[in-house]
DNA sequence: TTGAAAAACGGAACAATGTTCCGTATTTGT
DNA sequence: ACAAATACGGAACATTGTTCCGTTTTTCAA
């Protein structure tokens, strides 16, 4: 290894070497795939399908992405990121109760167009974690907020919490009867002050 | 043992023959193995574990169980049998209220025993397809007979359907905080006697 | 009791998939 | 233009569901 000093690049951070413009042509090309077809055949396509269709090989796959779901990941992280922030703008335009109705919605919608993704959070292979994590830190903050408010203002109870929330209503989408299902789940948030059903 | 006339037994089902001594008592291993693997590995345990925890080869798991999700189904009929009987048996013993919390507590438990039960009737595949039916098809009724008996005594909503309920609570179950959501879901149940979510 | 036909058995073999490995091709910095 | 570094592709391996078939066990009746 002769010196690499990258002279005026060296910036802060560890940026060793530029990347080299194959690898993110190949990046692009495989989270472009990958969201193509987890969109069409679920999270549990093959991989060897995506690498197809990126017009690279498995290796290439695996380099990136050690783990099937680190993929996942990366393909739903900027999505996670929308939707998180999503809640201070409608937090800014609605009064707290519709606000978090609103976000709710939001949220439902987009874990539909992720068949199998509610199953893979909560799969317990142990190759998933990282994926409810990086969930919950981005998305739970912004229901947090939400829910907060709502309570604030007297609209729901203020003993959900909010991660809770978003795994539950992570579970029951999917589902046809999805939508009256995440009904039921929001009147209950509107039940009372106190835990009531005896379930507890 | 020479006479073998089926005398007395010949009942009038087409009992073409006597089943073989070895079929059953190979099925009996079989139901109890993969009882017990379901129990420790979930229901995604490979087959091979089951068959070699019974003894058998897994030609003989497949003659008897064409699929693998009819293994799973045939372990469940009997456990999900039990709970639809207990239904009536809670109905007798409390008020529609307390028999309706009774019940699903009984149902929750069931179903957490299940890793991966929750995902497999939920999965998509075609190949668990009987398994939901079945499920609905003995514990709808079950549910539906406390649902409106508690819904008669004014104690929750009447348009709650005993298909989502059942399929919303298995969805929640397993997980960490089940007992919660469940709970959160059941507060939904007494809401009001009317839609008001403003998510339906 | 005995022997041949019927039924079931076990497990090797096959197919689909996730993951690893490594010889080869590409890119980079000089 | 060259050599080192890096990335690439895809064959090879491991795991698991499922099928196939030669062998063993059970049944039935003479």
């Amino acid at each position: 290894m002769s010196d690499k000093r990258r002279t005026q690049n060296e910036v802060a951070e560890g940026a060793d070497r530029r990347v080299r413009v194959d690898v993110q042509r190949n990046l692009d090309a495989l989270l472009q795939a990958a969201k193509a077809v987890f969109a069409t055949s679920g999270v549990d396509a093959p991989v060897r399908e995506i690498a197809e269709k990126a017009g690279v090989g498995v290796g290439t796959v695996y380099r990136h992405f050690p783990r099937r779901s680190d993929l996942v990941a990366a393909v739903f992280r900027r999505e996670i990121d929308a939707c998180a922030a999503a809640a201070p703008l409608l937090a800014a335009s609605y009064e707290p109760g519709e606000a978090l109705l609103k976000w709710i919605e939001r949220y439902v919608a987009f874990i539909a167009t992720k068949r199998g993704l509610a199953e893979a959070l909560h799969s317990g292979d142990p190759v998933f974690e990282p994926l409810p994590l990086y969930f919950q830190q981005n998305l739970e903050p912004a229901l947090g907020q939400l829910l907060r408010a709502a309570a604030t203002a007297g609209e729901i109870r203020g003993d959900v919490d909010a991660g809770d929330l978003l795994n539950a209503i992570a579970r029951l989408s999917g589902a046809d009867q999805a939508q009256r299902m995440v009904a039921l789940l929001v009147d209950g948030l509107r039940y009372g002050k106190k835990a009531s059903s005896g379930l507890r």
